[in-house]
DNA sequence: CCGATTATTGATTGACGAGTCAATTAATGG
DNA sequence: CCATTAATTGACTCGTCAATCAATAATCGG
């Protein structure tokens, strides 16, 4: 019973390795399961297909990520401590392992294809944005708080996509200190009245 | 002779559009051949195989990129005005169009897989991050241009992510004016001294 | 027109990979 | 121990697809 759900999370993440370490999601079942150590059959077996494995995968990089945000957030003291425990968990080391970032990348590009995976990697933009908003009010205020996380977020994804490609660079730091110097740039813009080229649309 | 010129030119508009349309590299040649109105062997016949008319359309999107982006500069008159312009090609209509977003996408995953792949990627990178610098430093100063550039360009990059997901949102003026929003701040920041957060790391 | 060159076809091959399944091995409980 | 059930294997099928190639059609120069 307890073997059931083992072999599972090998198979997941030996998904996720292989992925990560082909970059593509053109790997076969055969090519995860000798990675797993198992038979291919057995994949099949747990999973029923290929998509469902990948999904699967996927759902798991987002849960360790939901984890990882709310550990984080549990430990810090007021919005602005908040806000940097969640660009700091945005930027988890955990995140760069094990050619996570090249699996988060093709999430991406399974999204386009599987309703499945869109749905999740909505559910992630979501709780990016709502996190964000949520601390950013009472340092920002309501109004400039949505529009300073719509920019935070894709500043997140941005830099992120840099990293998948420079896969030699592991130094997770540098990105988050850029989200930081954002961040403290757009909310001293709040607090100085904005001096010309307000282009408030 | 120019028959070629022209074949050639089907089959990548062709490749685009297949690729953008089935939001995958996982397209066959076959596919590609039918949607340019040909037969599967002449694919094969003017690029040799199946990744070299990846790269072939890649080349392409990228030089259509320049093309524009030289364009708005050469109309554009002065740093501000350039930046804008800057901004504006990147956010290009025809960025946006027969599923050029999801390709672009998909040759980011292919870049973790192919060399030449990663070049023209960086190249585009390179490109983007000086221009950006060239027309900061006489607006932000030398030592902040080359930090504001990068901000920028990830978020541009973070903002086309999100297009290439939400396939029915085909408005690309909002993301444009946020990049803008963030350029405007991030000027201000410059201009005033900086109150307090200042991560210089 | 004709012959030569170039463009184009589409049938074919060979490899590969997803998914199935009957058979084998391990675990479990009495 | 044995019997029953669960876990696991890996050979097999069947479809698909990249790439080839011999054959055909178009083009063109003289």
């Amino acid at each position: 019973m307890a073997k059931e759900i083992e072999r599972r999370r090998d198979l997941i993440a030996a998904t996720i390795r292989e992925i990560g370490a082909q970059g593509t999601l053109n790997v076969t079942v055969g090519q995860i399961a000798k990675r797993a150590g198992v038979s291919p059959g057995l994949a099949f077996h747990y999973f029923g297909d290929k998509e469902a494995l990948f999904l699967a995968a996927m759902r798991w990089i987002l849960r360790d990520y939901g984890l990882q945000v709310r550990a984080a957030l549990a430990a810090a003291d007021g919005p602005a401590e908040r806000l940097d425990a969640v660009i700091e968990a945005n930027f988890a080391e955990s995140h760069f392992r094990d050619g996570a970032v090249a699996a988060w990348l093709n999430f991406y590009v399974l999204a386009q294809r599987s309703t499945e995976a869109a749905r999740l990697l909505a559910l992630y933009h979501r709780r990016l944005h709502s996190n964000l908003v949520h601390d950013l009010r009472p340092l920002a205020g309501a109004e400039a708080a949505a529009g300073i996380a719509v920019r935070l977020a894709a500043l997140i994804d941005g830099l992120y996509l840099r990293f998948a490609l420079a896969r030699d660079a592991v130094e997770a730091a540098p990105a988050a200190a850029e989200v930081r110097a954002a961040l403290s740039i757009e909310l001293a813009a709040v607090a100085a009245p904005t001096p010309r080229s307000a282009a408030r649309s």
